[in-house]
DNA sequence: TCCGTTATTTGCCGTATGACAAATATATAG
DNA sequence: CTATATATTTGTCATACGGCAAATAACGGA
């Protein structure tokens, strides 16, 4: 069992047991974004984006969600006018500031969220229920641990720590 | 540590560890799909999975890359056309039957992928320089189980195993 | 109250994608 | 050689996105 310290050179030359974290790595990923493919029939890759911040942030406000789309307003707008004639947003209006949206879920546009949830666990579990128990438990120490060390990095550059790993890494799989 | 057997009931109320697992991996898929962000301003989603697929064949022709995007043969034209003007995409006439196209990355199209992952890599190596070497080795350990088990469910439901977990991930995150 | 600011919508335009049908070129069976 | 099948392109249409500018509505300060 290796126990070499930090290299200094970060990114460049990693030691072969990298590489193979990172190919094995592949499995996870696909495992884990499988899932979104069930629903492309149903919402666009943009559209899910939009109704999984929704859901992150419980209510948002149009300006906001934009940004968390990295688009402008009026775009935001336009996909709102869709996600509403598909029944799975609704828009209402702020009490305190009535030029503000509320934008919330519907009760379909959660179940839609949820779904895809749910496939996404029982394709996981699908997997982890093959696996060794050993396995099992190597696997979440390394996850642990790998959380940890993305979390302080994170936390070291922290512009807007407001998303979470879970929420980003399900917008991207959006 | 726990060392329960397979449960009887796959994708339903996994046992605590897992869902801490499916938590956890969400760190580790929003690394990895990170890189892809950098290059949402040069190629769209469905450009660069269509970059990917040619690369991973080497060379393929229109209608299985129509087929590999889930589209009509039409739709994958009017996207290599669009590639092929973008200079990231060639397309020559096949020698065996003339009928077909051979579709193959410029050395352009080919240094962007490339570049896509070296990013990948650099940010994997980034966290993986974090953790302590311990939580590495079972990092490693955790995904080659998971990798193994996929692969096995995978073998099981083996309609065309052409295509291996790396580049469905790849392709999942484009 | 009047004015500047902010949040959202709408009009307009352009590109990307996606499908279907028709046309073209080539291969292959008979 | 002819008829049919296959691979690709092109014409045409529809929808989703994306941005800019202008319009609208509401807040907030002077």
């Amino acid at each position: 069992m290796k126990d070499e310290p930090v290299p200094p050179f970060i990114g460049h030359l990693p030691p072969t047991e990298w590489s193979v974290i990172e190919r094995e790595a592949a499995a996870l990923v696909a495992v884990w974004g499988r899932s979104r493919q069930a629903f492309a029939t149903k919402v666009s890759s943009v559209q899910l984006q939009a109704l999984l911040t929704i859901e992150q942030h419980e209510t948002i406000n149009l300006g906001r969600l934009a940004a968390a789309l990295g688009a402008v307003p009026s775009s935001a707008s336009r996909l709102c006018d869709r996600l509403e004639a598909a029944g799975l947003v609704r828009r209402s209006h702020c009490e305190e500031d009535k030029r503000e949206l509320t934008l919330s879920l519907t009760p379909s546009g959660r179940s839609l969220v949820e779904e895809l949830q749910q496939r996404r666990r029982a394709d996981l579990a699908r997997v982890l229920s093959e696996m060794p128990p050993a396995g099992r438990i190597a696997l979440l120490r390394g996850l642990q641990a790998f959380a940890g060390a993305a979390d302080s990095i994170m936390e070291r550059q922290a512009e807007e720590p407001e998303d979470d790993w879970t929420s980003i890494a399900a917008r991207l799989l959006a």
